[in-house]
This record gives C-alpha cells, structure tokens and sequence, in this order.
DNA sequence: GGAACTAGGTCAAAGGTCAG
DNA sequence: CCTGACCTTTGACCTAGTTC
C-alpha cells in the first residue's frame, strides 16, 4: 500500500502541467525590480514604494523531473591524491566514493590517508577558488563513474542521472555564440572562468565584487550585485522581519566587508540596504522542495507499510477481499447492509451510499422532520461530513490511500497538493481505528449520530448557528439525544463508566478530516465536482425515500 | 468539596497505568538507529511535514536529553517589548560573557588585541577551509542519496519507484555486495526511524566517535568528527590563543578519552589536533545574537507571574484595577489571579499570561509529569489552543474585534486577509458565550482542561498521536478526567443531567477557531512571529514556576 | 525550446548561549 | 573562569519560474 502510494506520488512528477498562471504578476514584478535595478545601480534614492511587488507564489508543481544533477557531487576536499589512494582499496572499482566510505569505515584504525591528503590539502590556502572551480571536473568525472556504476548493477539505458551536468556543459561549449541579454559583465567573467577551461561553469564572478562586502559575488541579487551570504543574509532578515542593534560605540559604523561581515548584524543589513537591495525583492515564504516533501512523504508512510516489498507500478489488481466485517445484524431498518469492498472502484460507490444513507436515516428521524425544513437543510449542510465519518466508521469503509487515490484521479497531484490529502487519509484511518477500538455499537452510533446531526456549535465560520431558526429545538435535541446515549449505556454497558465520555470525546476528531478531502477522495468520482451540500440537498428534498 | 475534587483531579497520577516494558525495546532499537544523515536531513526543514514523531533517544531520564523541538525554526523576532526586558536585566554582571554583549570591546583588555590581529590574519583562511570542506563533508551524506539519485533516475522511465529513502533502504537490502560502511547503515535505519517524523531528533551520532576523546560525536567539526566538547574546546583554544602545558611526567603522554579529556589541556588540544582538527577553520569570533528566546519567554513571564508592575517599556501605567473577576478564590493554587482588562494593549498581556498559566498548570499536574517529559511537551503543543480558548473562557478574556486587530495591527489588512480573522473572533465570541451560558465552574474548567490536555485523538495532521510514547497513560487519563467530571457534576448539579454531555459537547468547539487567527491576534505583539508551540516548549522546559 | 537570471530552498558546519 | 549540550546563522550549492 506504501509503496502503491509512493508509486503515485513518484508518477505525478511526469504529468505535470508545467505552465502556471501567474505570469501577469511576475511580468510586473520583474520589471519592478529590473527598474529598480537600474535605478538602483547608481543612486539608490527611488524608493521602491511604487513597486509593491506581488509576492507572487506560483507553487506550480515542478516537473521534479529537473534533473537533480549535482546533488551529490564529489566534495571538493577529496583531492586526487586521497582518490588514488582510496581509489587502490579493494572495491574502488565499483565507485568513486568508495574512498569515502572506507575511510569512514576504519576511521578508527586506519584513518591517516584520510587526514595525511587532508592536511596536505589545507596547507594551500592560496588556491581555494580553484578548488572550488575543479568541482566542475570533478564532477565530470564522477557522473562518469555513476553511470558506470549504474551500469555494472543493471540500469543502464536510462543515462539520465548525469544528463543535467552534460547539459551543462554542452550549455557552456556553445555559450559563445548565443547572445549575451543585459550583463555583458557577467557574461564576460563567466567567459573569461571558462576560457580558464578549469570550470564547467561557475557561478562565481570573480571580478565583480558583492557590493556589501566585497567579496566575490555570484551575480544580482536583490537588486544588486552580492555574495551569497550577503544574499541568504539579506532575505533571512528581511524575512523575518530582524531588528538588529549596532553594539559598537560609533553606532552603525562597523566595518563591512568580506572578513568583518559577520561581526555586526545590524550595520551589515544596513550596509545591504544602502548599497541598493530591495527589500521588496524578498518573496514570501514557499514551502519545502517537492523533492524534500517527497521524501518526507515516503518517510511518513513508512511506517504504514511496514515491509510490504514494492509493488509493481501499479497493478493493485487484488486488493484482498475485506476481512468481513464480522457485524452480524442489520442494526437500522434504515440501514443498508452496505457491501464493503476495497476495490477502489467501488469505494466510492458504497462511499455515496453511505453519503445517501445518512440523509435518509435523518428524513426518517422524526425529531429531524419536526424541524422547520429550512433547519433541516441545514443542519444537513452543516453535519454531513461527521455523519460520513460516524457511518464509515460503523460499516467499515475501507480508507487506503492507493486505491483512493488512484480512483479519484490524484495521482496525479504534485506533492504539495498530495500531501495534506495522504495525511488526512491517515488521521481517517485512525478515527476509524478508534472507533473500531471501542466497538461502538449500533445503538450507540445512532446517538451519536443525532448528537452530531443536532449541533449548535458551528465550525464553519462562514456559515452561523444563528441562521437556525429554531436553535432551542435542535440544542433540546441535542441534550436529548446525549441523555439517551449516556442512559443506554449505562445499562447496556454498566461496567464502562467511562463509556459515555469516551464516546463524546471521540466526535471532535470526527471534524478533522478535511472536508475537501472527503470530497475529492470519495465523492469526486462519482459525483463530480458538485458541492456535496447540493447534493445533499437535493437528494433531501427531493428523494422519496 | 470543591477542594476535594481538585485534589482528586490532580492526584490522578496515582492511578496511572504502570509504565509499559516498551522502553527497553525503544531504548535498544533506537539506539543503534541515530542516522547523521536523517538528522540533519530533518533538522532543519521549516516543514510543516515533520510527521510523526520519532523513536526518541534512548535512557531518556533527564530532561536534559531530550532533544528540543524545534525542527522548523522560525527564527525569533522579538519584540520590542521582550528585547527592552531582555536589556534591564541585571544579572549580566555575574558572569563576564553576559557583559560581553555590551563592551565587546573592552572585554580582557590583554587578550582583545592579540585576538583582533589573530583573527585579522586567519580568518580569510578560515573561511576558505570552510568553503571547501563543506562540500567534503557532504559527501558522506550523499553517498546515501547518491545510489537514491541513481536508482530512480535509472529505472525511472520503467518503473517509478517509491520514495528516496523508501530506495535507499531498498538499495542497501539488494547489495548484498557492497559493505557499507556503518554509518549508512545507521543511516538507513535512523532514516526509516525517523519516517516517524520526528521533531525531536537527535543531534548526536552514536555510532561515529569522536576522533579525539571517542565521546559520541556530534558530525564534523574543524575537519573531523568530534563530540560538541571538543569542537568547542577546540574553538576557545584556538580562539583565545591558549597556549597549556602538560604538567604530567610523561609529557604529552596523557590519555585524553572521554572521561578523561578534562584532564589535561595541553594534551586534549594537541590530541585535537593531532587528530586533524584545522585551526584555520576557527573562525573568528561574531556579534552577539539577541538573547535567547528562552531567557526573555522565562523574564518575561516570570515578570508577569509575579506580578511586578510591566516593565518600563511600555507605561502601561492605566491598568484599571480590575473590577472584579469576582471569583472569590483562586481556585487553586496554580492559577493566578488575570488581572481582565480589555485595553487593547493589555488584552495581548492577559493572552500572554492565560498562556503561560496554562502551561505552568500542566506542570504542576502530577498525573501529566509522571509521563514522560517528551508526551508532556506534544500534549501541549497538541493542545494549548483549546487550553488558551478554555481560559479566555473562563477568566473572561475581552475579545473584541476592534482593540484585538488594532492591537495586532491587523487593521490595515486587506478584507480579504481580514475576513477569516473576524470569522474566527465572532467565532471565539460565541464559544465564550457558551461556555458563559453555561456558567461552567472552577472545578468543571479544571476537568476539562484535563481532557483537553490529555486528548489521543489529534487533528493536527502533521502531528501525530501514534508520536506519544505512552499513548496509554493518557488515554486512561483521559478517562481519569472525565470520569471525575461526570461525578463531580453528578454531585454538584444533580438536577442537570445533561450538563455533563452538555459540556463535552462544547469541546469541539474550542478547536474551531483557527490557530492562526489565535496567533495573530493574541500573541503576535507580546512574541513576536515565533511559533507558539516552541514558546510553550520553552516555557515548559526553562520556567520554574 | 533552451539559455540566462535570479527568486527560492537545503543543510553541513560555522557560530553563540548559558546552566552546571 | 571553563565545559559542553543545545540552539541559531551562515553561505555554498542546488532548484524552479520567468523572460528573452
């Protein structure tokens, strides 16, 4: 089940609809930068007041297909020397990164290769930018050594792992002839890194310097040319809305530059915001990664899966037979005996009948009806998702995430979309174990039913109690229907003092469940994108049952 | 009578389920399953994702232990009014590096100088050693993520497999070949350990020692890996320029392990560094940060709990003195007396204290203390919005739209943004004037608190109840408490046999208002845009009450 | 469709804090 | 004072959305 789920989530990256909407915004937005940009470069007196700028979110849902490249590239600490070295181990064939494994591995005993080739490595403090430029070779290599390595454990037609660093370079072989847009400086550099043919490409100008700090910037940022720690500084601050003071006698006259930039927050920021970045610049908060919140997700339902062994893509084809639902009467003439199958195609069905069930079981409540209709309606309105919960709960719907998913057509769904729907799914199969756990019975679920169908305290702020026009009535119904669940049990169960209280405190989590979920996993199919309150309108009104 | 409850309701502990053997089975599994990977992997994500909670770190006696939880932090922005309490306060004058924030300069007049030009010349050095050993030490990390990347990129057009980490276990299973160094097999374990999402992980990697004393190490430090003491010995040293000298016969022979590393200075540095620490990678020393969060929540609070007039900030000099707050008694102990104003500006204040009332209630609850320290700290997290809503219910918190979104500065907001906020005061309103209807008691507020505090049944989806160590324990405490509500009422008000489900009943309610809106409107100003729950979690932890 | 830009996020390893 | 457990910040590197 895990894994059917991961399956999906791994899938969606590949339907993803790659275009957002949002391209107004961003247009305005950029050029509101880019003005301020060029009016910044120079003088930095034009406020950015008119620019305002759209936070703009597009949360479009990335193709995660992008090649992760790079991820994991070869640390640049591990010079040549240290590979050879590792390189002669006994399984240095297989990979690369060996090295680093066995050195890890008898960094107890043996772990002078490591250090001597580190501190020779350290001794040359002159060359720390080349370093850093090598990674690009280094980096060549090692894709090479992956793809090898894929080979060797039989994947190797794929050749996808190490394309983004092809395309990289390819980028760079034909960058001279493609035209160089505003920054014919960067370019340059850029150019010239290259020209030094040590570099596939970096991001690092080396000759324009971060105009805070002075050290060496990797292109605009906020406006201006900056560093990276300038940068992530700058956006940290300005998002977390810092207020920094200046502890040094001549307030605000701390030095700023490359080795002294840590030394006082507050004249840094100040410096930043002097030297042109516009706060405006700084977008909002987005959420983690979709590759992060992918591996979150696989994190979480782990522990769901336990070990089932990873299905294939998709066949799903037997989900095994429900283990019965062992109840063995009919406890309601209103209720159906509702035929639990986990086949996903016809979850939602029984999903809907339940759905249809409950309003029928109110229609034939004559405390209900005895509601002016208006209050009836919305009560309805107001309790249907609880009333879903309660009777999947006593006809053991079955809640997996493969099957719904897959049946309600979210597969496709970019995990951030995915994810709050795969937790809710989780927290209903608690509510249900919970439910389970305390074998409510039919009678007991009836109350509670009523005592959910009856409320008078509404979550739902758009919508208010108030607009009831009977509120005495249903709140009479209310304490009606608990005083009957708490004297039945006191009879039926006179040994569970606690029965009664457990009872009503299992009906809060009843609201946590996602309405929009319970909508889109269950009703979505088969009744399409029609506000379930509609439906259940009509459905009240005008079914005769 | 009264008393006489209340005694019960806090002798609850006494009842308490023993503690199940489960400890030892976690002790022993999660010892062997810290992950350095996963660690940092989680650590600092600001994702709401953190799912569910973790194996906890093994022998978890002291509270000491237990790592804190703050897995997204959200970095602190004080406010104005914390910040100058922070300022006033006096103690700084018992340990020099209290002092140290405001004469940096002037700090060891002997040492400043040599430290300055130290610093001036190594430093640039530092630096670069950092840079390119960042990347050094991502490869051991990557090695992990590295085989992930590959095999999904591999296989990824013929099978999408499930998630990162899902593989990487799934990989390690399948090479049998290949020897993997401990670590990663730590890794995939504390990975998997961890799919429980924790927020509380832990830092330490028990299965790498230290290189220089074989404490358990805490990742790399300066080159190596090191245990926290000796990454920070190795700071002060190199950072202060100590020169030691052994003072034993044999020089330099000393043994520096773990309990022995305190022995001997000069040989605990050259250790250090004969065990590859890199003086370069010292920086040199920062501005100091504002204070801790934990401090001001605990000054702040201590203020207010006792008492003392608000410090200067804010004159705040108009506080009416309370009309009544009629309520004859204290009802116990724990609980102040809220001074209810409904001055805008000290609306935030009562919220503030309501909170921390709360929470220093817990505290002293016996039956919540006996459980373990990390179940207290989730429970509260879980709950202190329905906790805080139950207060303002019952000390009669003013909330009124108008001063709440002046106060918040709110007010300027777009209707948009505004719209949901002035749902979810209307909202609070009308669950006050339940409760108000209701004229539920000290005692009943009492118990219901407890139930609400002890609640197993969570909605907050990326939490998780499954996190409770000792899910049992609550859940019987749960019990507990509504078994001594349903008594006590039964007693006390013997003609209203509803009430006891009546007041059940209301507790859906408390969690209808939203979280944010609380938030925003109550804390925003006194904390600033810190998460409630890492002010509570700090609370809990530091205050002594 | 791809290169270029520049937002944003990630996370190892610096740093700092402060009870003990 | 120092120690070290614990927490925050930094910045190199990577991803992603837009425009040209």
């Amino acid at each position: 089940m895990l894994t059917e789920v991961m399956t999906e989530v791994e899938k969606m990256d590949l339907r993803l609809p790659a275009r957002g909407p949002a391209t107004t915004k961003y247009v305005t937005r950029c050029r509101c930068q880019r003005e301020h940009d060029d009016n910044k470069q120079t003088r930095n007196l034009e406020s950015p007041l008119a620019l305002t700028p759209p936070p703009l979110p597009p949360l479009l849902i990335t193709p995660a297909l992008t090649p992760r490249l790079t991820l994991y590239q070869k640390p640049a600490v591990i010079s040549p020397l240290t590979r050879s070295l590792t390189g002669t181990r006994r399984d240095a064939g297989r990979r690369t990164r060996g090295g680093e494994h066995e050195n890890m591995e008898d960094r107890n005993t043996n772990e002078n290769t490591e250090d001597r080739t580190w501190d020779r490595e350290h001794r040359e403090h002159g060359r720390q930018y080349t370093k850093r430029r090598t990674r690009g070779r280094e980096q060549r290599r090692h894709n090479t050594k992956q793809r090898t390595w894929n080979r060797e454990h039989g994947k190797e037609n794929t050749e996808r792992g190490p394309e983004n660093t092809e395309r990289r370079t390819g980028a760079d072989r034909e960058r001279p002839a493609r035209r160089f847009p505003r920054t014919l400086v960067f370019a340059a550099t850029r150019e010239r890194e290259r020209g030094r043919g040590d570099s596939l490409m970096c991001r690092i100008l080396y000759d324009i310097p971060c105009k805070v700090c002075q050290d060496h910037s990797s292109g605009k940022h906020y406006g201006i040319f900056a560093c990276d720690g300038c940068a992530g500084f700058f956006k940290r601050s300005i998002r977390r809305q810092r207020q920094y003071v200046c502890k040094s006698k001549a307030d605000g006259g701390c030095l700023v530059d490359k080795t002294h930039r840590n030394q006082c927050r507050a004249c840094r920021l100040s410096k930043c915001i002097q030297a042109g970045m516009n706060k405006d610049a700084v977008q909002h908060e987005r959420g983690p990664r979709n590759s992060t919140l992918r591996r979150q997700m696989s994190l979480y339902f782990k522990e769901a899966g336990s070990d089932s062994p990873p299905p294939p893509p998709r066949p799903r084809s037997t989900t095994p037979p429900e283990p019965a639902h062992t109840r063995s009467s009919p406890p309601y003439p209103h209720e159906l005996a509702v035929p639990i199958v986990s086949s996903p195609d016809t979850v939602c069905e029984t999903a809907a009948r339940l759905l249809f069930m409950n309003v029928r079981w109110a229609k034939h409540l004559p405390a209900y009806t005895a509601l002016p209709f208006r209050d009836q309606l919305m009560l309805l309105e107001e309790g249907w998702r609880e009333l879903f919960v309660l009777s999947a709960a006593q006809f053991l719907l079955p809640v997996e995430a493969g099957p719904l998913l897959a049946s309600s057509g979210l597969s496709g769904e970019s995990s951030e979309r995915l994810l709050p729907i795969l937790q809710d799914i989780k927290l209903f199969q608690d509510i249900l174990t919970k439910f389970k756990a305390m074998c409510v019975d039919p009678t007991e679920y009836a109350c509670l039913k009523a005592i959910v169908l009856f409320k008078t305290v509404w979550e739902n702020a758009s919508s208010d109690v108030k607009g009831l026009r009977d509120l005495g009535a249903v709140a009479a119904l209310q304490d009606q229907a608990q005083l009957t669940l708490n004297k039945y049990i006191t009879t039926a169960y006179p040994t569970q003092p606690f029965r009664f209280g457990k009872l009503l405190l299992l009906l809060p989590s009843l609201r946590a469940v996602g309405s929009r979920t319970i909508e889109e996993l269950f009703f979505r199919r088969t009744i399409g994108a029609i506000p379930i309150e509609r439906i259940i309108c009509d459905m009240y009104k005008t079914a005769d049952f």
